[in-house]
DNA sequence: GGTCAACATTGGCATAGACCAATGGTGTTG
DNA sequence: CAACACCATTGGTCTATGCCAATGTTGACC
């Protein structure tokens, strides 16, 4: 049943099973042999190994720094998602969280953003974009759009720290449902830029649209999380 | 804010850019030109070329057969999750769905099969392996365990056709609350004979948790969903 | 007319080597 | 002793090339 597998087992993922048991037992951070090292080692070529090596890395297994060298990764984090927001996800898990905003502005809003929000386009929406952080590491590049211009926003986030709170106790907003919607990609230069992860990492992105109790769409957000090192859990009990 | 990413932007990001226009207007399974053409039109070497290739494949705007050519990808399918079952997600959304059973047996439940469902060791647990197929193509490996034997498991299944609907219609057990986790993981040997993809691929591993209304679990699920084809969609309202 | 063998085409894997870019250490210098 | 220039090391990108494996077509043969 699998013997025709393994004769048909390229060369670098025989590498990759390799480097698996040469990693086993080393601490996060380890520093592993030079690519140049590994080549002349399994008596192969750079070119096989970096392709052994980069599958690892998207893995979520490995990470490597140019100049440096290449590392056994800690472990991925979990991270649970529910109807509240990114913070209080973390602190329920005792995550230290944190986010740095990128930008906060009123915009008119395009296609896409009008779509999901239900609004004719050209309205204006007020932008929110972010970079999460998890334990002080960046996870997450997340771009909210709220329909409106809502007023003393900027202070009020900048006091609660958190956009659910600040839309619940200052403008009395309560999200009664999100639809997420979570598909995979490449990390593009922008994604390697605000993540500091490397191009063509596998990427989690996430689209939420949240609504109130009325149904009426209240944000529309799109979160790309590194997919090496993020776990993505819902739970949904009976009702829905 | 741009200029200088452009700068460092490489070769193969810059062909990728090229290749997406040149894919614009083309219909899902037109031939693009093959890699050595490529290589030569953009004064390039067919590594380069690849290199850009693979990342569109791994995107799914690309598909590839080795012997025929390089094509234009269909669009992603998006599913969307709820308590309900692959086939009545599927059936929700028109989609013609089906399964292939690939085993389906009494085993004696491993160290992780147990933890999760809440066992000891050793204990007896019905597994069933199936191929997830929508509009006849397959789109996700899937292995469940449920605690026990149950007896006239697969006479009723083979009616049925829904897991789902066998646990509740026969053995009165009804779902009420599932815990999804969502991750990346790269195709191996195993998923590339499975689904038919390439080495490498990147794939939505989706380990599901099911209990009943008293909070025992009823079924642990590992799926591996192609990322190139698939959308994962959750909803959720207040009240969790 | 159908069958099968041979062959050209196309993607898949691997090699060897070159140069660039980031990092970190070394040693000089103020 | 601190700051800085230099340099070796290491990963990042790219080239050029060869052979293998799967596919599909062409043409010989029955």
């Amino acid at each position: 049943m699998s013997s025709d597998v393994a004769h048909a087992t390229p060369k670098y993922y025989l590498l990759k099973t390799e480097l698996l048991g040469l990693m086993a037992g080393l601490r996060p951070g380890t520093l592993i042999p030079t690519e140049r090292a590994l080549a002349e080692k399994y008596a192969t070529s750079r070119t096989t190994v970096r392709q052994a090596i980069s599958e690892l890395v998207a893995e979520g297994k490995l990470g490597r720094i140019q100049g440096h060298g290449t590392f056994v990764a800690p472990p991925k984090v979990t991270h649970v998602r529910q109807l509240t927001s990114f913070s209080d996800d973390a602190r329920a898990q005792r995550l230290r969280s944190d986010s740095t905003v990128l930008a906060l502005d009123v915009m008119i809003s395009d296609a896409e953003v009008s779509a999901h929000l239900g609004l004719d386009q050209g309205k204006t929406v007020t932008r929110l974009e972010r970079i999460r952080l998890i334990e002080g590491e960046p996870l997450a590049h997340e771009t909210a759009w709220l329909p409106g211009k809502l007023p003393r926003f900027k202070s009020s986030l900048a006091k609660a720290g958190s956009l659910y709170a600040v839309l619940a106790d200052v403008y009395g907003i309560r999200i009664a449902e999100v639809e997420d919607t979570v598909e995979t990609a490449l990390a593009g230069p922008e994604d390697v830029r605000r993540l500091g992860i490397e191009m063509g990492a596998p990427l989690l992105v996430v689209h939420r649209l949240a609504r109130d109790a009325a149904g009426a769409p209240v944000e529309w957000t799109r979160s790309a999380f590194r997919g090496d090192r993020f776990r993505f859990v819902s739970r949904v009990k009976s009702g829905n």
